[in-house]
DNA sequence: AATGGCGCCTGAACGC
DNA sequence: TGCGTTCAGGCGCCAT
């Protein structure tokens, strides 16, 4: 199975092409077959832009473009479920799955995206319209620090839905997708069908120190496997190895030996050990 | 207001 | 070079 492209995976691609990709002038501006959203801006208007220093928010990108000094919008990009990005000097011809180049005198970036629930959105600020509407949903990251058991909780406390949903919608947190919510809750010994509003505050402690204790793992991971993301397009299961409950229905629990279980959520595979995981 | 559910896409895995 | 079906998932959006 492949990877998602989850918040760890988006940072580390940040981290291959920010500092080259910082100060380079826009040549052109290439799309392909339409992604999630439409680009918002002709296409040609782009040439002579400059990119400023790009940043994360989420899973989302923001790549800052200004000229002659004066700021212009930015790029929101995201890379749905099937995106990546890559930075090179010599991308070749695009494929058929590569539905947005921004070529420029430094390298070009390049998004393929076979399944295209992606998208590359023009907004004229990080802050306005269209993508502080896109934003403005988000929680907080999952390393800020201003993220305290406290907080958490409180946000735990307003909501009556499962708490595997609540992580998954990214309101609480962001950054906690599918594979990564699913081992969150086992290494908590959370049951993922718990309602929010009946988490004790030790447990919501807990809770939020295996999200970070989860992300950073694949984040640590997502370094070593993103190197040859290109190639493989996806990464093979350097996490899957690892994972203790995702995909592993029928197989043994590694804790308690008992049998993983697979049950739905919101359309969503949730996979647990009722053994080790508890409401 | 909060919650549940839908649909966009394509490739892989599967059943016959 | 078998074909049809099912499944996977992020997340904005709509219905309730």
């Amino acid at each position: 199975m492949r990877r998602m492209p989850e918040l760890p995976e988006v940072e580390v691609t940040l981290r291959s092409f920010a500092g080259r990709i910082d100060g380079a002038e826009v040549r052109s501006l290439r799309l392909g077959l339409p992604l999630r959203w439409p680009l918002g801006r002709d296409a040609q208007s782009f040439a002579g832009c400059r990119v400023g220093t790009a940043l994360r928010r989420g899973k989302y990108l923001w790549l800052p473009l200004s000229r002659q000094g004066r700021a212009e919008g930015g790029l929101l990009l995201h890379l749905g479920m099937s995106g990546s990005l890559a930075f090179g000097n010599a991308p070749g011809p695009a494929g058929r799955h590569d539905h947005f180049d921004l070529v420029t005198d430094q390298g070009v970036l390049r998004l393929t995206d076979p399944r295209r629930f992606g998208a590359v959105i023009w907004s004229p600020a990080l802050d306005q319209p269209p993508a502080s509407t896109l934003l403005a949903r988000l929680g907080p990251e999952p390393f800020d620090p201003a993220l305290t058991p406290q907080v958490f909780h409180a946000g735990l406390r307003r909501r009556r839905t499962a708490v595997k949903v609540a992580l998954l919608s990214g309101e609480l947190v962001v950054g906690a997708g599918n594979i990564y919510a699913c081992e969150a809750l086992f290494d908590a010994g959370i049951d993922p069908r718990t309602r929010c509003d009946r988490i004790s505050r030790p447990r919501a402690e807990r809770l939020l120190a295996s999200v970070r204790s989860t992300l950073a793992r694949a984040l640590a991971l997502g370094g070593s496997t993103l190197r040859d993301f290109r190639d493989a397009h996806g990464m093979d299961g350097a996490y899957q190895a690892e994972a203790a409950v995702y995909g592993r229905a029928g197989l043994a629990c590694p804790r308690c030996g008992g049998t993983v279980r697979r049950i739905v959520q919101g359309q969503r595979s949730t996979f647990l050990c009722t053994a080790c995981q508890k409401r």
